[in-house]
DNA sequence: AAATTTTGGTTAATCGTTTAACCAAAAAAT
DNA sequence: ATTTTTTGGTTAAACGATTAACCAAAATTT
């Protein structure tokens, strides 16, 4: 008995040297290596390597010692042509080096990750054109699924349908479109508006100007619609001046500010819908010795890490980006689940918190 | 003749008319639709699609007609699997948030895409597990290459030899390793060390700490051996009190710079190899209301964007993110043209370039 | 002891593309 | 008019893993 046992391993490994020879030959071990080792067949071999209930439990040991041995590692490509799916997950996100994007997607790494998916990032660096090209790459890449958050400049939605028609899941986040009709995660633009408000209210602002967003993006139009019904709520007149439209980068921060600054009824308050942009305003105002925020108060919108760094720091709100990322996720395993996929427009809308600082804080 | 083309015409759109049905169901088209609809075989397809000289004109416009009218999109899976390489690099990097990481990725996507390639980028954040993990997902995944950076965190060179053992090209920039023999690309940091200390010197500074990184990690440890050997040779001496380990980030840098005040005897100019700890020191400083830069001058490394937009703007090492970037993709290209993968110590150096900004800059 | 069920596999087709090897018909060369 | 070359394809076998359908032997039931 120990004996045929003792026979039985040499043969193995017999068996198994001339493999691992082959392996040094830099060719990758497939199933089929492990099934002449043992002299099985690749269905056997597969089947044991997943578990399957119809293989004895002494050959499943074998297998898994052999692809051991022989440093098997799937080839995923193979399994993904036959099972249909490649479990990729398409990211598409306006720029990776934003504190927001980076944190929703460590969010959506780890989420996915854990459920055997990987993900593919693809920048669209706010430009309409390398969004398209990014969707094509994706679905060339034959994902499973795209999350993404649109560029500025996006306004035609043909290319977010031609992923639609695939049939494959879209799900979007922060920079978003009803007319898409596809799940979205976000918060709560029109109600952060209220809230910035009213925060410079109650600190005696009078004059609250909103350097905006573009109008045709869903998020920043909310948040000047919350802007103009706030001012409305708490009695204060609109004033065309003083609301302006901006691409948000720090250079049109900077410009869009100086603007404000050439008005002859100047605002006592900027509420500014990006904290780059913010930054920009700020650094000019400093320049000029404007005091902040005694002079002109200050409030950005994202959170930033530089939002606490700068001098003054600068309120803003916190976007909870860990949370979308996470909910992104899951909303795309939900799809992954079903069979029939049917997209529809599903919102998780989560609460905005404002986090105020220097910048429009007088310290009484 | 011109009968039989508009019996042909008609025809052809029979056929395609039922395989659009067919479209609709959702089923992707592959080239046997297209065969199918033209009465040739795939071979003729393929061919036809990668515009083989054994296939004829007439036949290439009509299978590509076909192909955009039945919205054919390639199935990578397929081509990947039967031609063994997935067109797929592999990008892990410490973290994506870091201005010189997401450049860096940038420029490689940029290089990689038009030569077809498609980028997957992976964080490590800073963690070994998460760095190996990486790697299973990225060979799993059958990735043709792999660009890296290492975390700090990593000592052990297992995992990346197993990179190596498989006969994947690795390509390491800005953290990497000597030992692994295989092509690097970074800027000089010792002489980096060299200019800064040279620079703190013109402008009068005698006591210059440097607070560090750690030390097995290379390029952390030449910008050490820079500080050090550039205090010898401007024939300042060396006080080991003022020779720091740190992780680099915000508050360590904060806690350092703690460290260094509590000297009896304190420095006149600090060198920080990271911009992140920079930042924590200066928060500490302007707490403190210790001037930067007439107290103390302060240094940074990196040039990430926050170090102009902070008071005072600090000094900085410019790493050329862009050119790194650009150097990796193509080394890595010059790797996939060839068949034999022969992997050696191949550095690509650039020279960095010292930004001076406020916190050392005395303006006489 | 014969019939049935369970165990532990095997066989062969399949996913969509590529490609080596082959071939018939047309064109060119001798 | 025959041979050779070129043109424009076709056939069939991969790539590696999965899975539906099948089956022999062993175990269990009747």
């Amino acid at each position: 008995m120990i004996l045929i046992k003792i026979i039985n391993t040499l043969h193995l490994l017999k068996r198994l040297s001339k493999y691992i020879k082959k392996l040094n030959t830099k060719k990758k071990t497939t199933i089929k290596d492990i099934a002449n080792v043992l002299n099985i067949s690749t269905a056997a071999v597969s089947k044991a390597l997943h578990d399957d209930s119809r293989i004895s439990k002494k050959t499943k040991k074998a297998v898994k010692q052999v692809a051991k041995n022989l440093n098997y590692q799937p080839n995923h490509l193979a399994s993904a042509l036959r099972k249909g799916k490649s479990n990729l997950v398409g990211v598409i996100v306006p720029r990776t080096n934003s504190n927001f994007f980076s944190s929703v997607i460590e969010n959506i790494e780890e989420v996915l990750n854990k459920k055997g998916y990987n993900i593919i990032i693809t920048q669209s660096n706010e430009s309409y054109k390398k969004e398209c090209s990014n969707i094509d790459t994706l679905l060339f890449t034959q994902v499973d699924g795209i999350i993404a958050s649109m560029a500025n400049e996006t306004i035609d939605l043909e290319y977010y349908e031609k992923i639609k028609a695939k049939g494959i899941p879209l799900i979007l986040f922060d920079r978003g479109e009803n007319d898409l009709n596809v799940d979205y995660i976000g918060i709560n633009d029109y109600e952060s508006s209220h809230v910035i408000v009213e925060h410079l209210v109650s600190q005696g602002r009078k004059r609250i100007a909103h350097i905006g967003g573009y109008k045709h993006t869903r998020i920043f139009n909310n948040r000047i619609r919350g802007y103009v019904d706030a001012l409305k709520k708490h009695g204060l007149p609109l004033d065309n001046e003083l609301l302006l439209e901006s691409s948000l980068t720090t250079a049109d921060g900077r410009a869009k500010m100086a603007e404000l600054l050439k008005l002859k009824n100047r605002p006592d308050a900027v509420y500014i819908a990006g904290d780059y942009a913010a930054l920009g305003a700020l650094q000019l105002l400093n320049e000029l010795h404007i005091k902040v925020p005694e002079d002109i108060a200050l409030v950005g919108f994202g959170n930033e890490p530089f939002t606490a760094m700068v001098t003054p720091t600068i309120t803003s709100i916190n976007q909870h980006s860990a949370e979308i990322g996470k909910q992104a996720a899951l909303t795309f395993l939900e799809h992954a689940k079903k069979e029939v996929i049917n997209q529809s427009l599903n919102k998780i809308i989560l609460d905005a918190e404002l986090i105020v600082r220097d910048s429009s804080n007088l310290k009484v």
